[in-house]
DNA sequence: CGGCATTAGATTGTCGACAATTTTACCCTT
DNA sequence: AAGGGTAAAATTGTCGACAATCTAATGCCG
């Protein structure tokens, strides 16, 4: 089914963009995006002299655009030495989801006393609409639609920390995983499920509740990539 | 040993400190503590040039360390408009704790499966010096051991990802609240109390356990700022 | 007199060159 | 031939100058 081979021609984030500004706005987005979707592998080296070239630019762009991408946690830098992709490991991976579970249960948490009525309408909309994909046996439901979900929700977390934690680093090192380690899978309907049963916690107003169901889906998230990844 | 006897007038998280290379180093650990400490203004902007001259380092310089201070949350940057340093503000000591909750709380629950038995016993011994030092009525307890006894569960919780965020930036952050806002305050004995149990809670193995309680005691402390920023 | 366009000044963004450090290659010694 | 030290090459760190953009001051027009 080359179905989810369309969407990861597509950078899904893209959908949120922020529009790059400067030409080390740019290089830091081409560059974030090479490295996400593999087109840099894991664990080399970055070159700032051979980058310059690539990416026509001057040095000094390429290295802000490195440093930023060291604040996402995407590569990692010495000293006198440079700059290397960060590697894919199991341990990375598990550690990774430890920490989205922590901060996206706050969000839910949050999002159920903060969110306006408005908003949840909207979120059960959302809802209703990846009902009908799923129904219908769309499987890209998976990638867009659970980004589409999880954004929403952050969002209504109206906790500006949260957000530009998981949307500018913890997001993109995520679906770098997903890319990479090819974890495209299903698991759509009961996902499903779980969305279903936070927004209803979410709309009944219930924030413990709604944190403890969101640790868990992302919990079981963790858990079926973890599987696959020992297969 | 009273290790936290020593670390007091200086900046506490020095002792934490990774020590500079470059120059591009120094002017970041340099500017990020006159930030915190309040050598520089809350909401003033940051003049590259004048930093430049103050500091005696290259514009280049200064502005890789407000990369790496914006990465921190210290300040914000906007695209040819230039840098400022945050504002502090009650909403965002809310939305602050409400972060370290939520990773400190997963961090005991890690703790609790992670930390070795050596590093528990260590954790115990360094609760009974803060005991010794509680009973004698010495209130500096509240800032060195605090800190102290937050970095080793943190360190206990083997998660890189926790500990850089958490480490690298909000505790700068809450360290420039409680000292801008004046906020050194007591709260000792209770918050001892606290410890004492969450240490409990780790030496039962118990990571439910651990992060309820750690997610309680991080709650009060924020209830007890909260409440001393409205007088 | 108030508001808007234009222009001068100041600030940030970008670049190429030089300095400092690390890495590699080569030669010498054992 | 293996190991260590030295020199050459390559890479990163730092700098000052120039370009692009924003801010403010000035003057024009309604």
């Amino acid at each position: 089914m080359p179905i989810s081979v369309v969407i990861l021609n597509r950078p899904v984030m893209t959908q949120f963009n922020e529009n790059p500004i400067t030409a080390a706005d740019k290089t830091f987005f081409q560059l974030r995006s090479d490295i996400v979707e593999g087109v840099i592998k894991a664990g080399s080296k970055l070159s700032e002299a051979e980058l310059s070239s690539n990416y026509q630019v001057s040095r000094a762009v390429v290295r802000e655009a490195i440093n930023r991408l060291e604040s996402c946690h995407l590569v990692e830098r010495k000293a006198n030495i440079g700059a290397r992709v960060v590697a894919l490991t199991p341990e990375g991976l598990v550690e990774l989801y430890q920490v989205r579970e922590s901060l996206e249960g706050m969000a839910a948490r949050l999002a159920a006393t903060n969110m306006s009525d408005d908003e949840i309408a909207d979120l059960n909309e959302l809802l209703n609409t990846h009902f009908q994909t799923v129904k219908g046996g769309e499987t890209y439901y998976q990638e867009a639609g659970d980004v589409d979900f999880h954004y929403r929700i952050l969002l209504g977390s109206k906790n500006a920390h949260l957000i530009s934690m998981l949307f500018d680093g913890i997001y993109h090192l995520t679906r770098m995983y997903r890319v990479q380690l090819g974890m495209a899978g299903p698991r759509v309907t009961t996902a499903f499920d779980e969305h279903r049963h936070i927004v209803q916690a979410i709309s009944n107003r219930d924030p413990e509740l709604a944190e403890i169901l969101m640790r868990r889906h992302i919990a079981y998230t963790q858990k079926n990539l973890a599987a696959k990844l020992n297969d």
